[in-house]
DNA sequence: TCTGGGACCTCAAGTAGGTTGAGGTTCAAG
DNA sequence: CTTGAACCTCAACCTACTTGAGGTCCCAGA
C-alpha cells in the first residue's frame, strides 16, 4: 500500500500523470483514504509500469485502454501475440532508422573534427543531413 | 521551383505542417506568386529536409530554430558539434532501450508462441512487461 | 501539543506540434 | 469554358501531458 507520490516514483512518471490517467480511465478509480488521498496496491504499480512501457513505444493511449481490457478479459494468446508482433516490427524498423542516423552523423562528425578544427569554417553538417 | 505540394511530397510530411513551420519562423516567409500561392526552390527543400531529420530525433522546434540560426552565421564547428554528439548520445541510448525491449518481446512471444496455443489459456505478456 | 513544510486534493488553463474543417480562389487538362 | 485538384486564410480541434491557483492533510521535531 502506498501514495501516488511512491507510486509515481517507482512507476517513473509524474504524479498528474497518474491522476490523467486515471481520469482517461486507464487506471482504474484509486481507492482513497478519509482524507480523499489515493492509496495503491502492487497491481497498480504493475499495470502503470505496463502503461507506461507502451507509451514509451508510442502507442496511443486509446490503444492502450483497448489492450488493456482484452488483458483483463483473460483472452487466449492469439489477438494480443498479433498486436506485440505488429509492435516489434514497429520498434525493429525505428532502430534501423536510428542507426542509419548514427552512421551518417559519426561519420561526418570524424570528417569534421579532423577538417574544419581549430574553428576554422563553418560545420557543414547541415548539408550533409538535408542531402 | 515548385508548389507547396512537391515541396511537402518531396519532404515527406504535409502541406499544413509546411505552412505551419513558416507561422513559427522555421521556414522563411515563402515568395509568392500574383495568385499568393507559395513557391519554392532547391534551398528551400534542403532545409525542409533537416527540419524533418531533426524532428525524427524529437529536437523541438525551438532547438532547431536555434540550430538554423547557428547554421545561417556560418559559425565554426564547435558548437554544433557539441550539439550533434549529443544527439547521437540521445539516439544511442534510445537504441539501446529499443533492443532491450525487442529481446523482452521476442523472448515472451516465443514462449507463447510454443505454451499457450492453441487458443488454450490467457496471454501473460502483460505480467512479463509490467515486471 | 503545536507548528511548519512537504505531499496531497480539485479544477482550469496552457503547451507542443501538429491536423482538420469551413469557406473561398486559382490553376490546368480536356 | 468548365470542372476538379491544389492552393489560400483563419479558426477550432487533437493528444498527452504539464503548470498553476487555491486549499487541505500528514507527520516529524521543538
Amino acid at each position: 500500500m502506498f501514495t501516488i507520490g511512491v507510486l509515481a516514483r517507482k512507476a517513473q512518471c509524474s504524479v498528474p500523470t497518474v491522476r490523467f490517467y486515471e481520469a482517461q480511465g486507464l487506471m482504474p478509480p484509486a481507492e482513497r483514504r478519509e482524507s480523499g488521498h489515493r492509496v495503491y496496491d502492487r497491481p497498480d504499480l504493475a499495470r502503470l509500469v505496463l502503461i507506461r512501457r507502451l507509451r514509451d513505444l508510442d502507442v496511443p493511449l486509446e490503444r492502450i485502454k483497448a489492450l488493456l481490457k482484452l488483458d483483463a478479459g483473460g483472452k487466449p494468446c492469439a489477438e494480443t501475440l498479433r498486436f506485440f508482433q505488429e509492435q516489434r516490427d514497429a520498434i525493429r524498423l525505428r532502430i534501423e532508422a536510428l542507426r542509419d542516423l548514427d552512421l551518417t552523423l559519426s561519420m561526418h562528425m570524424a570528417n569534421c573534427q579532423s577538417g574544419c578544427l581549430p574553428a576554422a569554417g563553418p560545420c557543414d553538417i547541415f548539408g550533409v543531413l538535408s542531402a
